[in-house]
DNA sequence: ATAGGGTTAG
């Protein structure tokens, strides 16, 4: 209207105001309350704070940073301690740039002081956030609860129960804080990342209030430490258990290596009926990995598929899936569902490779390597160590050494001890024991007990007691007792001769109180119950067939030119006796019932605890080739498919 | 405005 006024005169200028004010009358004029206007702002705080909330990058943090300016609310501090806690997820360091934010803001709130100082102890500044929470303190302001619960987390991740300690004890000064929930539960997750788990469950007992997230966070932190006794009473104390205190559980099983355990917890879950999720079955579903039974695999995929959660909609089940059916000999159904699923990840394609080596599929390994660097998927150290396993196995020593190189110039991966191990295998195997004992020499990290095992492996194949008895003598310092190195070593002074060596060790493995841990197999019936033979094991049922069976096969094989291998009996007596020695291997036991308990024709799956004698790997050969029988034997190193008088491992093993 | 459970190797 008032530009009207300039270019006509009063009258006419009233006439058009007249005449619009007709066509657009003006809106009434009321009267609106403030609180209704405060809760406008309100509302606009909380658009901007979900609006932070869904930020991808710092671009957008960015673009609402001068949204929020231009809508002056530079002392908003809900939104801006949104704002910064923003900065600090996309590891934005406080000091430029977000420091000022809060250098502006006249009255700062008790949140936004807890951002800026959570955003300093995550950036391991332990003084400014200090400076700041006494700054906070001589102010008047706060503190809250979030404000310790950040402090107790960040102490957590630093490993600094120094500082965790000395604010525990602020927390019981202040106002209480000690006795909130919230608190007492970041504390005892602090005094447990910080290593202290004494502490925290001191802390859980005088606790006046808990809930079920305190339980499980020592549950947890039991399982990890390997007290699966202490995890169970707290689990049974456990007024209301929820789908996490029981996942918690049954990996809490897993993860010690109690696979029937870690199954029995899930049954009990299914059928009291808790939900269960990913998480829950990715646990599981490692359990039944360990147990490497088929009828397991079958089982939980099945159990998987029914609740949604199938490989081909979930990453995390896909993945676990693949490493289970791989370790239960069965690389083809491995491949199916990894072939299903429509997102990979690094655990999807690592696992994949472990599977392709373990069984002895090198040039699968690399190929899936190959397509593995097109996509967005980056390898890591695990990839690493299944694309080197594979090219030991298979005794490609020229494309081993590319990729270790590739690894950490092209990939950014330094080797570590693991990836070294992988390296002294593979030329080891391939008979350069000089190159591999060079390398463990010259390797920029200490040698493990892994890498002079794997040095001490090598020479068992090529037979080297020279360069074994270096190796094992660090063995014997670094793990004095491990059983394995001891007897690898005799079997190798055995197989060329030299008993009086072979004696002194035996006399050192009795001085060290060491005994020799029982060799055992085991083998699925068709019914899925599982059958375990020791050595010299006449306790089976069916101990008399299984005999006559076993001798029966040795003289057919016999007839086809096999000969005992007697490189494996480190006892200097006479070849009949090692014979009959031979004879009681458990692998022996468990294919011979294998092969009158199944349908002629079908698979023979056995699993071992230990590595297969030279003696029993050529009588799997020879039985498949007589037989006509695929025989899958999985040892505590590999999987051995035996086909038609060979093996998947060509010889190295 | 905050929390507890997880898979691959050694």
């Amino acid at each position: 209207m008032i530009a009207f006024s300039c270019k006509f005169s009063t009258a006419t200028a009233n006439y058009l105001t007249y005449i619009s004010l007709k066509r657009f009358p003006p809106k009434p004029r009321t009267f609106t309350p403030l609180s209704q206007i405060q809760q406008q702002c309100k509302q606009l705080e909380c658009q901007l704070v979900s609006t932070l909330d869904g930020c991808e990058n710092l671009n957008q943090i960015k673009q609402v940073h001068a949204h929020i300016l231009l809508n002056g609310l530079d002392q908003s501090c809900y939104v801006l301690a949104k704002l910064i806690r923003m900065f600090t997820k996309f590891n934005i360091p406080l000091d430029p740039y977000p420091r000022p934010i809060f250098n502006r803001v006249k009255y700062p709130n008790p949140f936004l002081y807890t951002a800026l100082i959570r955003g300093y102890l995550i950036e391991a500044r332990f003084n400014e956030s200090i400076e700041l929470y006494s700054l906070m303190r001589k102010e008047g302001v706060g503190p809250v609860s979030f404000t310790f619960t950040s402090l107790f987390k960040a102490c957590g991740a630093n490993m600094d129960v120094g500082l965790g300690q000395q604010i525990h004890g602020q927390t019981i000064v202040i106002g209480g804080f000690g006795a909130d929930l919230h608190v007492g539960n970041s504390m005892i997750e602090m005094y447990i990342k910080c290593g202290f788990l004494e502490c925290g469950r001191k802390l859980f007992d005088e606790m006046p209030k808990r809930d079920v997230i305190s339980w499980t966070e020592l549950i947890v932190a039991y399982g990890k430490s390997g007290n699966m006794e202490s995890a169970c009473e707290l689990f049974d104390g456990l007024p209301v258990k929820d789908m996490v205190a029981w996942t918690a559980m049954v990996s809490g099983f897993a993860q010690n290596a109690k696979p029937r355990e870690a199954i029995t917890f899930f049954e009990k879950m299914l059928e009291f009926g808790v939900e269960t999720d990913e998480i829950t079955l990715v646990s599981v579903i490692s359990a039944c990995a360990q147990l490497g039974a088929a009828k397991y695999a079958d089982w939980i995929h099945d159990v998987a598929e029914k609740s949604g959660f199938c490989g081909r909609h979930s990453v995390l089940v896909g993945s676990a899936l693949i490493d289970m059916y791989s370790k239960c000999g069965s690389v083809g159904e491995a491949c199916r569902v990894f072939e299903g699923m429509k997102e990979r990840n690094v655990y999807s394609y690592s696992s994949m490779i472990l599977g392709f080596a373990m069984h002895g599929r090198a040039r699968d390994a690399m190929d899936l390597f190959d397509e593995m660097v097109k996509t967005e998927v980056k390898p890591n150290r695990v990839t690493f160590i299944g694309v080197l396993t594979a090219c030991s196995h298979a005794g490609m020593v020229e494309q081993g050494q590319e990729i270790f190189e590739l690894m950490e110039k092209r990939y950014g991966i330094k080797p570590s001890a693991a990836h070294y191990t992988c390296m002294v295998d593979l030329l080891g195997r391939a008979g350069r024991l000089q190159e591999a004992h060079d390398l463990v020499k010259t390797m920029p990290i200490e040698p493990h007990g892994g890498v002079w095992g794997a040095l001490l492996g090598a020479c068992r194949i090529h037979k080297n007691p020279d360069v074994a008895a270096i190796a094992a003598n660090h063995l014997f310092e670094l793990e004095p007792n491990c059983i394995g190195n001891y007897i690898l070593l005799a079997n190798i002074y055995a197989s060329s001769g030299r008993w009086n060596d072979v004696s002194t060790i035996r006399k050192l493995m009795r001085t060290r109180g060491l005994k020799k841990n029982p060799a055992f197999s085991w083998i699925e019936s068709e019914k899925g119950m599982v059958h375990e033979f020791f050595s010299w094991d006449m306790t089976h049922p069916r101990s008399g067939e299984i005999k006559r069976a076993l001798e029966d096969l040795l003289d057919r094989l016999e007839g086809k030119g096999y000969q005992p291998n007697f490189n494996s009996v480190p006892y200097d007596m006479n070849d009949e006796d090692k014979r009959r020695i031979l004879m009681t291997h458990s692998e022996k036991l468990a294919l011979a019932f294998g092969l009158i308990s199944t349908t002629p024709g079908s698979d023979i799956r056995i699993v071992k605890n230990i590595r297969i004698c030279e003696d029993c790997h050529s009588v799997m050969c020879g039985a498949s080739q007589i037989t006509g029988r695929e025989i899958v034997v999985r040892d505590n190193m590999r999987f051995h498919h035996f086909h038609d008088g060979t093996c998947s491992c060509g010889g190295f093993w």
